[in-house]
DNA sequence: CTTATTTCGGATAAATTTATCCTATTTATA
DNA sequence: TATAAATAGGATAAATTTATCCGAAATAAG
């Protein structure tokens, strides 16, 4: 469904966002261990991320990662998802067609139109105040 | 979404499917110049769906690929992808953890259920025979 | 100002997916 | 049986994604 990057970028801003809560910076170092990916390659997530606002990098010592808090319930899983892997997974065509729409369709276009506005739907009200607090309770995990 | 493979595998099955309606075999040939694919790398596809038993081959002179059609409206666009990329895009968990499921769930899993049921659904309700038949009425389109 | 710490970013490598090439095998027809 | 036509499948190459390495730039603290 999504790409190896797109998964550690959602994981990685999740752990951003329940440390942010709290106050806390955190590092690539402290991230991949937390979310079980590699560190050099969540790194460069880490960058897509702060390019596209969503996360803030302080640079030197003391520095880190961290979410404006006020902004943990306005940030959703859309604008994460959207920041590494593009909005090709929602919007493009089920079968790779560059001009596929309504009026021009595909075979499995009509099929297809559904399925994406749930996903899209689902990405778009998912925001990381809430995933954050699901990890915060217990109820949901970030690795195995 | 789906991997290109996946996408070429679809797109062949539809189009054997509207030949078959007809009782004409296809040609590997054909078939990728008719859904725009690279030749060599769609008879590999072909090759799995016959391994699958989705598609029949006949070798030979005046030999081809062909679907039974009689099955037509049994085979559904879930058996291609399965047969292709397996059914890790409705199963596996949105974040690739290995184990997560209701009990031990991710912080997506309860997001993403919902949507992963939307396309499983869709998959196994959708027969190569119904989209053979928006292609040759013309209200849908294989390639551009 | 110096130093230690930390993110940034370019270069490179490994793994996977996508794509091509060529030969073997099969089969209908003459 | 010989021949031409067609799929099967192994070997290989290209492209993309995933992953690593290392030096540059920035910054807080002494």
């Amino acid at each position: 469904m999504f790409s190896k990057a797109c998964e550690y970028g959602i994981k990685a801003a999740i752990f951003i966002a329940t440390q942010s809560y709290e106050g806390k910076r955190v590092s690539p170092k402290a991230i991949s261990e937390e979310i079980d990916s590699p560190q050099a390659f969540t790194a460069k997530i880490l960058q897509a991320l702060v390019r596209n606002d969503l996360v803030t990098s302080v640079k030197g010592a003391y520095g880190g990662f961290e979410i404006d808090r006020n902004q943990l319930s306005s940030i959703k899983l859309s604008q994460v998802v959207n920041a590494i892997d593009g909005d090709s997974i929602y919007k493009g065509c089920g079968l790779g067609l560059h001009k596929c729409d309504a009026s021009h369709p595909c075979s499995v276009h009509d099929k297809f139109v559904a399925v994406r506005a749930g996903l899209k739907d689902m990405l778009e009200n998912t925001s990381l105040e809430e995933l954050a607090l699901n990890i915060k309770s217990g109820d949901a995990f970030l690795k195995v």
